[in-house]
DNA sequence: AATGGGTTTAACCAAGTGGTTGGCAAAGAT
DNA sequence: ATCTTTGCCAACCACTTGGTTAAACCCATT
């Protein structure tokens, strides 16, 4: 039997798909146990309690989403190079999971000291090596200077936002579900580029 | 008797504390009763469901917000003047409603017919003006050519993020709470300077 | 003092809620 | 063949939920 056809893991499959959608307070257990076909004993059997098993969703949803940050810390390219990577990359991920950037956002919202726990894990995601890279480019003349958290905190607003708030976005400029689509897929470079113009000194 | 003395009023204060930090399936009709000092049967005395008095908080926020955006709509300054005075402005504001963009963006992703009511109230954000200027100014030399949409998601997701991320950008960037308040207090010149940098010809 | 409408309350209710229990059947283990 | 473990389920439980009700309480008008 292939690891995917397992009781525990069509619940943690089912699991997902009700805590992303609906958050924390607003899944409910008999709801995960239509979804994954079986008793909703079995939920407690594996998983002991509603919130242990919201921890191992939401562990795996994280789990999922930092290898896409450590992607434009780790590497050894330039900062224009990573910026161009991750716009794209990370663009194109989220449109595979939509529901995720507001689940983990949320729920950190809902409980603060639930990020604490993230922390101690290997993989979460640091900045020391992306400070200094952006600070030796900065002493080079290839980058204005610029705070690199700032920065930091720029590209991950204007990748993050569009996901966020897509409701409210959609609304204020009038796009149907298909015009919001190529909205964000154009947003791939048009991103990138717009932070590359205002970081870069001008060639002269 | 005050206006704000009235049960009416203690009880919208009261819900707007509760739905705005544990938001629509969170809140407990009987922690509003408590929090506004008086009989839950009240609640539903002057806003006949849970419903309906969260309508009645959300819509209350919203048209705290709206105003916010029009503020850099519906002026006739330039886009660099409109920039920069939004971005300090609506940071400021966000300071003192730290829970209202979470709120927002959470709730009408919970249920995205929701802004189809919001709509049609006079007052809702309209970006045609917005654009008009933007396209103009890039007739004129101003501002290199950017889609006019593209430009405001760019604003917004600068501007909102540092609230609606914070707890994750506090882990990240590894502020507690005092220096992240003056990082974001620094955003207020920063980001204008970031968008403006990126948008403006160089002066030849 | 009696009336009557708006306001407030304690007590209540039906429908869920997360979680538990005891037993059952198949699969190993002895 | 018998015992033990594992996976599974229907039924159940204590408690919470939003919402209702009928009676009381004010307080101005008569």
């Amino acid at each position: 039997m292939k690891k995917e056809e397992t009781t525990e893991h069509q619940i943690l499959d089912a699991a997902k798909d009700v805590f992303q959608s609906k958050g924390m307070d607003g899944a409910r257990m008999q709801e995960i146990a239509d979804k994954a076909g079986i008793n909703k004993a079995m939920l407690h059997y594996y998983y002991r309690s509603k919130q242990l098993l919201f921890e191992a969703v939401f562990k795996n949803a994280f789990s999922l989403l930092a290898p896409q940050l450590n992607a434009i810390l780790n590497d050894d390219s330039s900062i224009e190079d990573k910026i161009r990577k991750f716009t794209s990359d990370y663009t194109s991920f989220m449109m595979k999971h939509p529901y995720l950037p507001n689940f983990i956002i949320n729920e950190l919202n809902r409980n603060e000291d639930f990020i604490l726990k993230l922390k101690d894990n290997t993989g979460f995601p640091n900045l020391e090596k992306f400070k200094t890279k952006v600070d030796s480019e900065i002493r080079e003349g290839i980058l204005k200077p610029i705070d690199a958290d700032q920065l930091f905190v720029n590209i991950l607003a204007l990748n993050i936002f569009p996901f966020l708030g897509k409701p409210l976005v959609k609304a204020l400029t009038k796009k149907d579900e298909k015009s919001y689509k190529a909205f964000v897929e154009s947003r791939k470079i048009e991103v990138a580029n717009f932070i590359i113009n205002s970081i870069k000194t001008s060639i002269k």
